[in-house]
DNA sequence: ATGTTTTGATAGATAAAACCTATGACATTC
DNA sequence: GAATGTCATAGGTTTTATCTATCAAAACAT
């Protein structure tokens, strides 16, 4: 059993084709075919199913592929020892980072870190903290940012920064004539909110004091898959909605003007880099963190006059 | 990086000298020589300090050896995946036991197992629970046989059998006269008792409620290493100890004599196989547990009129 | 139905590598 | 200062991985 074997098992679990897996290899299709056999000679049992199309693995197949594409992965952490030894920012990272973060977040600090660090391969997957969680205790990532605390014990929090909420409202709104509004002036029934699954939601409803309602006594017909959407639903049909600081940034004139900071203490969320306590890639990620630390005002770093809002 | 290298850089940093660990992996000097330099090469880094005598790994070598360890024994687990799938009796298997188990219990089925399965690589260690249930948990075991219930919710515990505790004691014990004895016949201050660290000590000491006193209250200095060194000591000295049932089996009759079983409800213990959670070589460990109980008399496979005693 | 395309296996040649024997360099020991 | 122990290097051999070319079978199309 080779390493190079593993590397055909698992393109050729992951394209099913013969032809394809190789070309993605950068070998030949004989080559793959072969070395694939000479695996499941050695180890006797049939690996893929070839009479279907496309081909699929076999039972005991897929069990051992799950265990290559295991090896793989721990295999190139010996290169990420290494790179961690020398301090060398580089090697691949797999960021993941919530959709409420990342349209507003990515493109700040993004830019300068690939040119600064191009041998650094950067993965970034939008995920939901559930989902991104799962992921960063699966080692299927290195490193996600979130909003935290999350408690979990297994992970490690390293704080960025504090996010005030702020009210994005209408004209036709009572509270629109305020100039700082309090969480009471939230008509419950002009609110809009995302779809479930995203932490923001669990958070508003929170600064809302929704929590304890049922959730059927209230009607949340209109539940937005995207901070963007929210602002349109706004500006289209009136009503409130609740958005993230970063997200005010690339306003028109026009829609500032439908802005509307909270009252001291105003509701925050904390900003996070989160990872499995024993990780690699701390180099890279330290440098991630500096990198993103640049790019965001000096006020935001410390949580002065803010309230920070529980998650979930 | 191939795993021949890796199984290399191991044998190197186990036999600490090329020759030698060229030896053990049936190779010649120059070739594990060329193979190491290889994966240095690659990596950009020295992994052993070859002016030292004997050589030594690198602090990075350290770290990498770490991980080719870890590397080795997850390919190893390839193989096991397909016998466990074709339910093949066979690999190797890494079970621990505890020593008041090991010379009594192994006797009892090792011969008939390995006769019985010759594909099967056993390797045995005698250890204490907790160093058995670390070993457990770091994969440097497959099973292990020792006294629970453990409350370990990563650990899947079999019940095997369970095993009476019997007083053994010299004539001028005042307990001598009894048939059976309770545990307030048992004089402290005569008791023999293994070091600490045996689970057995822990479960002693519970049942002669001795738990609440201070230790220092009394004056264990005879602390034995071995429940045959406690029996010398009793029939040496005199005085009184406490052996699991299964070490009266090779008692000559005189000692026999000597041997006070408790009133009912006996003091027992429960033995049991232990693994992580997610395991492999299921085949392997159900054949030896099959194994097990095929020398366990019927009577101690199920706790009837014995109360099991609490660990620790 | 029959020709065409797709897909994976096979054969033979070639290039790469792993390995061996023999020897060299360096340090330690007697 | 010769002998020994230890690892590196050199050159040749065997093994293995890969390539190109081709075949066989199945799927698809006309």
């Amino acid at each position: 059993m080779t390493f190079v074997q593993l590397e055909y098992l698992v393109a050729l679990d992951t394209y099913r084709h013969f032809a394809m897996a190789a070309e993605n290899c950068c070998v030949t299709q004989p080559t793959l075919s072969m070395q694939v056999q000479k695996l499941e000679d050695e180890l006797g049992v049939k690996l893929f199913d070839r009479s279907k199309q496309p081909v699929v693995p076999t039972e005991i197949g897929q069990l051992i592929i799950k265990q290559a594409r295991l090896l793989l992965r721990e295999s190139a952490k010996i290169k990420d020892i290494v790179d961690e030894h020398r301090g060398t920012v580089a090697g691949e990272i797999r960021v993941g980072i919530i959709p409420t973060l990342a349209p507003y977040l990515l493109p700040l600090f993004l830019d300068n870190f690939i040119k600064k660090y191009p041998q650094v391969k950067l993965k970034v997957i939008e995920l939901t903290t559930e989902q991104l969680i799962s992921k960063l205790n699966k080692d299927l990532l290195d490193v996600g940012i979130v909003v935290t605390p999350l408690q979990d014990d297994r992970i490690t929090e390293y704080p960025l920064f504090y996010e005030e909420f702020v009210a994005y409202l209408s004209e036709s709104e009572k509270a629109y004539q305020k100039e700082f509004i309090l969480s009471e002036d939230i008509d419950p029934n002009h609110l809009w909110l995302l779809e479930e699954g995203h932490c923001i939601r669990g958070q508003i409803l929170n600064i809302c004091e929704l929590r304890k309602q049922n959730s059927h006594m209230r009607n949340f017909e209109y539940e937005a898959g995207s901070i963007e959407t929210l602002k349109r639903m706004v500006e289209h049909y009136g009503g409130i909605t609740i958005l993230p600081e970063l997200s005010l940034r690339d306003l028109t004139e026009k829609q500032r003007l439908q802005v509307r900071h909270f009252h001291v203490p105003t509701p925050t969320r904390e900003v996070s880099l989160v990872m499995l306590r024993h990780h690699l890639k701390k180099s890279i990620i330290e440098a991630m963190k500096t990198e993103i630390l640049n790019v965001i005002p000096e006020k935001m770093k410390q949580n002065i006059s803010g309230k920070v809002i529980e998650l979930g």
